[in-house]
DNA sequence: CACCAGGCCCTAT
DNA sequence: ATAGGGCATGGT
């Protein structure tokens, strides 16, 4: 999903990348959150240790620019990053954290919504938590999959409708977004 | 130039 | 509870 910073294997850092990805590409597209994490990268700062140790956040307004909102997710990534640094010492600790335990506090966090939330429990951290996005609302419209577009009720109705297994989960939600690119794609062929 | 891109917080009913 | 406005930037 992030092809240029997803390796085969899941490592910490990785991890790391991926929570700090889905809080750079809220309400922005890939290209741009890719931008904003190669700034990251170049200066350093792709890692929750680094983040968490910022003495002041607004350092990261420069090179966070190109993902947008620049006013607000360099204190998102503060705040998820000492979190998990403060509270778990780490991803490692993260990982041990129970699946509906970890998801509330989550919640709990300024700038992580239910969609970001479960983006990391289930890209992230490999825990079986269905995401509902914009893609998977569309779905669910076109399909005519439900009269009913509320968050938790979407996520029960998938999560009820597939094995539960993170791995499953993943594929399933990435195919949903292939789909609809691919779909994007052969209409402009088309025209 | 108008519109879009994997949300979330805050405020007013 | 829930609906609506605001936030920022790079592509097309």
């Amino acid at each position: 999903l992030w092809p240029q910073w997803c390796a085969k294997k899941k490592e910490r850092s990785l991890r790391e990348i991926i929570a700090i990805g889905a809080i750079l590409a809220q309400r922005t597209s890939w290209h741009n959150a890719d931008l904003a994490m190669r700034n990251l990268k170049k200066a350093g700062l792709l890692s929750m240790k680094k983040l968490a140790s910022l003495e002041n956040y607004n350092e990261l307004m420069e090179l966070i620019k190109p993902a947008g909102f620049c006013q607000t997710k360099p204190r998102r990534l503060f705040t998820l990053s000492s979190f998990i640094i403060n509270e778990y010492s780490g991803v490692d600790g993260l990982m041990e954290e129970k699946l509906a335990v970890l998801r509330k506090k989550l919640l709990g966090l300024y700038g992580i919504g239910p969609e970001t939330a479960d983006t990391i429990l289930l890209y992230a951290l490999d825990k079986p938590s269905f995401i509902i996005d914009t893609y998977t609302k569309r779905l669910v419209e076109r399909e005519r999959l439900s009269d009913i577009f509320e968050y938790d009720y979407l996520k029960q109705f998938f999560e009820t409708s597939l094995p539960k297994d993170s791995t499953i989960f993943q594929n399933f939600h990435a195919l949903i977004i292939i789909e609809q690119k691919g779909r994007k794609r052969s209409l402009m062929e088309i025209a």
